[in-house]
DNA sequence: ATTTAGGTAGACAGTATGTACAATTAACGT
DNA sequence: ACGTTAATTGTACATACTGTCTACCTAAAT
């Protein structure tokens, strides 16, 4: 009756191969033109060339599949690396620069399915607690950001500390950013104007 | 068989009444308790206590039900009087201020459920172009708002026309508000970092 | 050879949308 | 008064999706 041990060995990656063609067919699926095919398990599934029963297997239900969507591109992108070379420069307002161009260009690489995966977690309350997780990491970074620009340039009272980290908190949000490129405008302008308004956010209006 | 001529008299505010109890019944269930009950004509229905066929001879679809409310928030409410009023300000600067005020107060009212709507409408095309209607007028709101800045303090470049508009469009968004609101955050003091915000993108950084 | 686990197939209950058709009811026009 | 109209309802239907369950096949692990 005790189970024998089994390790995966060559299976592991077979698996794993499904397991990320189902993810790629669920962000095609988010991407395709205008959300015009309402996302769906099965959809999905049919997408991908396998079962619907297969997608439940490996990822328990719709909102797990989702979940695990959204943390496969956070996972896979650049912006761990961009934002820890953010935290390099000496100068925290360079550091500021650096990090909402890192937004933006994450922002910008899912944006069509980003959207619809949050209006998603918006009509799904555990969905929403599995995005807002995804989001405190932002919201530790723009506290550090905060912190640092206090010691170099001398500390705000603690009212107008947090006052500049929800102002930085909303700035770098994937909403801003999206609203403000629109359906046409470029990425550079958009993070230009993004960092114009988080130095004025944080007390900095001009260029030095 | 050419239908006799039918006026609804004294039918029709009994009909307008069972209407206003769907619409009712609508907004109070996407605001129930974050969104933890779907949203289907069935629940508004049985909410309002009303056949579900109701609900679709008065509004056609699940998609209408939402148009209409929509529509019954931003008719019914105080806006266009603020909107109006603010215009009337001799200084753009103190017509952007009201603006701004108005549109927090405006958001603010109907925070739960409209942030629904509007998940519902980036996952819904034809929700959202109707959604997207409704915020060009605040897109025009902003357009002239823009140019009597440019009017009475100097008239900046034409990319930077678009430039300041794209900004204040962003900044008096509803997501922009709701994300600055939090779960806890004060209605005035949001409004008043949304303006300190917006006067910049403007270029009037400090208060006069 | 035997066991394990990934992937598949089919059925099921529950819920949703949207449509069709008939029935009821109260106000309307004449 | 009487036939007509439209709001509202009840029932049924076709379609689609979720989530669960059972059974099965197969390749890999032991």
């Amino acid at each position: 009756m005790s189970p024998r041990p089994y390790r995966l060995g060559r299976r592991k990656p077979a698996a794993q191969r499904t397991r990320a063609r189902v993810l790629r067919a669920a962000r095609e699926l988010l991407t395709a033109r205008a959300g015009a095919e309402p996302f769906s398990v099965e959809a999905v599934a049919r997408r991908a060339r396998v079962a619907r029963m297969t997608v439940y297997h490996q990822f328990g239900s719709r909102r797990g599949l989702l979940e695990a969507l959204f943390d496969s591109f956070a996972a896979g992108g650049e912006l761990p690396a961009h934002l820890a070379a953010a935290f390099q420069r000496p100068d925290p307002l360079e550091s500021l620069a650096d990090v909402v161009a890192a937004f933006a260009r994450f922002w910008d690489a899912g944006r069509p399915w980003i959207r619809r995966v949050r209006a998603l977690g918006v009509l799904d309350p555990e969905l929403g607690e599995a995005v807002e997780a995804r989001n405190a990491r932002r919201r530790e970074v723009v506290r550090v950001l905060v912190e640092r620009l206090g010691q170099r340039y001398g500390r705000p009272a603690p009212g107008e500390r947090a006052q500049a980290e929800a102002l930085l908190y909303t700035l770098t949000s994937f909403e801003t950013f999206d609203m403000l490129a629109g359906p046409r405008r470029k990425l550079p302008d958009v993070a230009g104007e993004v960092l114009f308004l988080a130095r004025a956010a944080v007390g900095h209006p001009r260029d030095s």
